[in-house]
DNA sequence: GGTTGACCTGGAGTGCACTCCAGCTCCTAC
DNA sequence: GTAGGAGCTGGAGTGCACTCCAGGTCAACC
């Protein structure tokens, strides 16, 4: 299968334009061309656009996404720096949930307990700590 | 207690130049001065700062925090808007934890069973579909 | 054969959240 | 009394990740 510009936008759920932008910065190799001159994506591309996506959603910049391609584009020898990269995104993702499940803990604390106005915008340290402290028990 | 804009800044884990900054934007009241014309916060202050941080951490934009400080601002009388923002902030801070720890199983699954070359860097939606299945059981 | 619509290119513009700078004023310590 | 350091102001600059635009090509349909 390929798939056009547009085909190729709507399904890895970036834009035209992302995808344009991506090429030029050598995220993504350049896709074949049809007849016409224009891209034509193939499941492989498509593929690597879905990988990158997800790893755009756990917070990747772009910059580690594109040494990873320029990793991938050199082949085999480079897997375990590549495996490395991900053992240590995945880290990093794991300490972001953590981080906003915390946050979350504290939001909760807010909405169901705090009713007192002046309170409420203004937990300080110590209910901080209380709120981990219930939400841990 | 009161704090020079230095001890604000380590205490809520903001830059000296953020703190003004976020003065100059309207998201926090400029805070008192001293003698010679230095900010001077106080512990509600730092407080209302911590909040800040915690909403800013869970990925709230600062036009939402300056609407909730307007709000508040304005007191009790406008309690319940506020609420029903944190009501909805917690909603999108439950879908970004839902949505990392998503991409998180992919992330996971790749590195735990994905060992060929090939197949490692261009897993489909398929596999993904797999993925999510094995990771929920 | 003319119009429409998708796509092309190089380059400029945008929005967000800071971050840095020059040139100044205070206060403190020597 | 002067040197150093923290802080002040208004404004400019930065990095990131897009997003938009003008002016053009190409294929298909009426």
């Amino acid at each position: 299968m390929t798939y056009s510009i547009a085909q190729a936008a709507e399904r890895s759920g970036l834009s035209i334009d992302t995808l344009r932008y991506y090429e030029r910065i050598g995220l993504v190799d350049p896709p074949a061309r049809d007849s016409g001159g224009r891209r034509s994506y193939s499941d492989d591309d498509l593929g690597w656009l879905t990988f990158l996506t997800r790893m755009r959603t756990t917070g990747m910049p772009i910059r580690m996404m594109r040494e990873y391609a320029q990793l991938r584009r050199r082949g085999a020898a480079t897997a375990g720096r590549r495996r490395q990269m991900l053992f240590e995104h995945r880290a990093s993702v794991r300490e972001r949930i953590a981080e906003l499940q915390s946050c979350l803990d504290v939001l909760e604390y807010k909405i169901a307990h705090v009713r007192h106005e002046a309170l409420n915008d203004r937990m300080e340290v110590q209910d901080l700590h209380r709120v981990a402290v219930a939400a841990a028990a």
